[in-house]
DNA sequence: TGGGCCACCATGGGCGTCAATGGGAACTGC
DNA sequence: GCAGTTCCCATTGACGCCCATGGTGGCCCA
């Protein structure tokens, strides 16, 4: 498979070390994704991953708007300002840093949840809540 | 035949496992699925699973929208996060996981409705439940 | 038409492999 | 030198793959 799905929930051991989910690992290593590019979703508490591709397409994306509106700065500002990259160990662990747990309440365990193109890390209760959440309202509007 | 009818209650073993009927395997392997797709029905306690490509219709709602907008990320969180591929082992089983589990009530028998391009597992008395409620409810219409 | 044989399906269980996790030790930058 | 990391190696529990068995329904033949 080709791309990110399903959901996961790891946890997160003393050196503050978590696996990323084989599945997911597979897909990274197909396409051949050495260093992570992560930064914070636009609208959920989650922290999102995705191999450096993601980055240049986002940049291109703020490259076609004016350069001095509002928009395009702050969209900049949250794609270079937010965003860092990660490594994962030998045996596909990543560190939790503060920047994840700041985001994302994350404190012993993570639930990573493929996206498509890319995955999330969220804090397991949150992820539950949103998740039923959105199906409300999905069911509400049909 | 070349769709998913009827239904069948089957046993779940020691392991975790449940035969997936031999009608509805006959239907996946004439189609030449090799990977289920499976997500959580948007409105019955019930697991849908069909081949990927209910996937790619899936994405492609989802790729109609703005690729930023909290309607597409609440989407892609359902069939994404909440979807899981699941294959088949040697003999047509499938291991009946927590994701299954936790959403339908199923402990240990599992009723398998077909549901034409796809099919359902449900837990075996609210599959009854359900379906003599529509049976009531048509009549009563009629 | 009845009986028996056979094939297939649901089910059970053994065993090897791999993923998730834990922890030691070397390494490096402050 | 110390703290935070990275590179290995060990453990164990889950899962995938394989073979075995029993029961049932269908089919063939007498």
């Amino acid at each position: 498979m080709n791309r990110f799905l399903s959901n996961a929930t790891n946890r997160i051991d003393a050196k503050g070390r978590v696996s990323v989910p084989s599945m997911f690992r597979a897909v990274l290593a197909r396409a051949a994704v050495e260093e992570l590019y992560a930064w914070q979703d636009f609208v959920f508490p989650a922290v999102s991953m995705a191999g450096p591709e993601v980055l240049d397409r986002f940049e291109r994306m703020i490259g076609s708007q004016d350069p001095f509106s509002a928009q395009a700065n702050e969209m900049s500002l949250l794609i270079h300002g937010g965003g860092v990259f990660m490594k994962l160990d030998g045996e596909g662990r990543l560190l939790v840093t503060d920047f994840i747990r700041d985001f994302t309440g994350i404190t012993d365990r993570v639930t990573f949840a493929g996206r498509g193109d890319h995955f999330q890390l969220w804090e397991p209760a949150a992820f539950e809540e949103m998740q039923s959440r959105a199906r409300k309202e999905r069911t509400a509007r049909s």
